[in-house]
DNA sequence: GTCTATACAGGGATAGAC
DNA sequence: GTCTATCCCTGTATAGAC
């Protein structure tokens, strides 16, 4: 024992990841995630000294992601309809990580304080991503042009990560439904 | 000491119900909670021997409450507009305990046996409650008669949980925006 | 019904060898 | 970069006196 494994930060981050969106920020400890990639917990505090270190580098990377889907979301299709199918799918698709904003805003104030920070950033930056998106939108006349953008973007958000919360409960549609709904509101505008 | 202070039971479950609010299910202790009340943590154990009975009664109490209020609310008022007005802001009150569902939601996988059925029987007495009032606005002409019920009801439910929940991250407006868009669909129900 | 005291498991984190 | 061993704290829960 004691020689070198070399774990890849990136299988690291991926099964925190996976962690943190199954039990939440406090629901594993520093050993379970060592189990996990088969090294020993003091092994991955050499990677991570502290676990704020560690959920804010989730986060962090977590809000690239994001921050790249989106991009590239923004150069294939100019078209809101398409823009938001895709987008939803994406946040609605399981195997995804949709997740992770609403359990860390669920356990936010439980938090160390720099993946507090993280969690911020991450959420406006997905709030000022739809924020754009609808401004091009109503640019494009596919909304109405009373449409107050700001509050466009959260009661989209918030419909998206309510969505996936209360699916984990276990009740069936929860997503598909807030979401057919959410297309029917869209798909049709007021008069 | 060693006397009986008779701890009030309704007490014991409002600090309980407020720290699950602010931390979350797993995110206080038997200890923290009895130095609130001003008991021994030993004396609460009297009371709920496990944990699993302190969140099951906390959430229980808590669904009652929320029929009660449902139940009222139907009596009240036939007016769906009306109806979702009261709602909706009895919800986003700070002061209210609408964060409940949206906490136990996201930490549902850690939640003992109890505490999780108590969960979803929370919420499905929600949806149902919603449903029905969806069902009863279809009746009286004030919704679309395309209106997909269940669809509805997810899509307000987890507006306002997700709303509720990214409002804790602390950015300013995401609970009112939510609020100011889902009014605008609802208030203009398409051509 | 309340207390003190305590058991026991599990958490984050560190020391120091290899 | 990894390990074993360990520290110290906090969590749930119990025993037994008052």
């Amino acid at each position: 024992m004691a020689k070198r494994k070399d774990i890849s930060l990136t299988d690291l981050l991926d099964s925190a990841q996976e962690l943190i969106r199954h039990r939440g920020p406090g629901g594993f400890s520093f050993r379970d995630l060592a189990a996990e990639v088969g090294i020993s917990s003091a092994s991955l505090h050499h990677h991570f000294p502290t676990k704020d270190d560690l959920l804010s580098a989730v986060v962090l990377r977590h809000r690239d992601a994001w921050n790249r889907r989106f991009a590239a979301l923004a150069a294939e299709t100019e078209d809101w309809p398409r823009r938001w199918g895709l987008l939803s799918t994406k946040f609605a698709s399981p195997s995804l990580d949709g997740y992770l904003l609403g359990m860390l805003a669920a356990n936010f104030g439980s938090l160390p304080p720099a993946s507090q920070n993280e969690t911020q950033l991450l959420h406006s930056n997905l709030t000022g991503w739809l924020a754009r998106f609808v401004t091009e939108a109503k640019k494009r006349d596919e909304l109405p042009q009373e449409t107050d953008v700001e509050a466009m973007a959260h009661a989209l958000l918030s419909m998206l990560q309510g969505g996936l919360l209360l699916g984990r409960i276990g009740a069936p549609g929860v997503m598909d439904g807030a979401l057919r709904q959410t297309d029917e509101w869209l798909e049709h505008p007021r008069s």
